[in-house]
DNA sequence: TAGATTGTTAATCGATTAACAATC
DNA sequence: TAGATTGTTAATCGATTAACAATC
């Protein structure tokens, strides 16, 4: 888990799947699972579970097959989900008050500890114990705070100046659920995008042109 | 447009991204684009455009570039945005009421004509005009309306037997906000799924992982 | 020990990039 | 015509799959 090498975004991409499979079997009840047997639930070659697997070292034993609870809590450790970095969220909309509510950050590798929004309607609403606050408050939260990542939730044409904003208050991570593009102007962010419109028109197309058995995901 | 070939999913994937881009080159006035400059704009290279687009047809003009309004048109019909499918929200929590009332449903190839939720707080609700409905309305509502496709805001352990009961209802499409895997059970379906909590897991894993630059998007 | 299953190397497959002739 | 840029074929690169020796 120290020096790995270079990690595929193919390989990463599938590590949150392998992570809930695991959490699934483990509440099942199951022990040791076989890269075989997982393969057969998952979906995926054995040889590439194994391939993804060692990536990150050898967490199996041969003739044996995985340790669960071994194996889960190794991938918790490689997402990185025992470690907290402090996030706010910036626009409390519907899709904001969802996210905000829905999600278990705690369990995710982060802990959320702001939510600002301008709209004065929000004054003294909290969500999952946070309060709302007024943007105004947003630069000497985040001097005193030091939040790292900022979950993206607010409308479309606000999000480059925000975005820059963010940057210059020390913020470097993006959950961004805007079609601002945070890389083009910023490289060094880390950033996950995520682009309901995209998904659904991936939808529309698999629809209109595979007929039926479409099998991509988005 | 007519009998294309087998298009990959990572092809597929970059469509609404390509149609998002023209629709702005569109608005800002631009008449023609070449596809270095498009690479330039998108992070791409030209020749993976020039790639992706000839998996439909020869758009642009040698010495010329491309057309850009004739070919975010292309680009519409291809994705299917011109042929509405009508579709049905099962679940009105505060992520179906997020989605319902921000997407742009006819924008993107789909029409929203139903919203199912058992939950009597509900009754009388409207979202974008739709009334939310009782559960049990839903099997005479699917006979009467035909819809082909449902987005899943249901809570997890609600998904498998309703998409059960959708299938048997005639629907073979499903925006799938849950995670439950249809495709294991229905390979036929169409299917699009938002893993909101994979995507910030995987943000989780480049922020502890990458430290800074990590690249990949969710 | 014999059977099972890993870790890992080699082979295959597919996607991206480069190159260039065709042509506007 | 000369310059630009496509459409398309060939080369490269990377990811997935297969195979098998190591070993529990």
């Amino acid at each position: 888990m120290k020096d790995r090498k270079e990690i595929s975004a193919s390989v990463i991409a599938r590590l949150p799947r392998y992570y809930r499979f695991l959490c699934e079997l483990q509440e099942a009840g199951t022990v040791r699972i076989s890269s075989g047997e997982l393969s057969l639930r998952m979906g995926l070659t054995a040889s590439q579970i194994r391939q993804d697997f060692n990536c990150f070292g050898g967490f199996g034993q041969q003739g044996y097959g995985y340790n669960v609870e071994q194996l889960k809590n190794e991938m918790a450790v490689i997402l990185g989900l025992d470690d907290l970095t402090s996030a706010i969220m910036l626009g409390a909309g519907n899709l904001g008050r969802a996210v905000a509510s829905q999600m278990h950050f705690e369990e995710m590798g982060f802990s959320l500890t702001g939510i600002f929004d301008p709209d004065p309607a929000y004054r003294g609403m909290k969500l999952k114990g946070v309060p709302i606050r007024p943007l105004a408050e947003l630069s000497d939260f985040c001097m005193k705070n030091r939040p790292r990542m900022a979950i993206l939730c607010v409308p479309q044409d606000k999000a480059p100046a925000l975005v820059d904003d963010l940057i210059l208050l020390g913020l470097d991570s993006f959950w961004n659920f805007s079609h601002y593009d945070i890389h083009g102007k910023y490289p060094q962010a880390n950033v996950a995008n995520v682009h309901l419109s995209d998904s659904l028109m991936t939808l529309s197309y698999i629809i209109k042109n595979n007929g039926n058995g479409g099998k991509t995901n988005a």
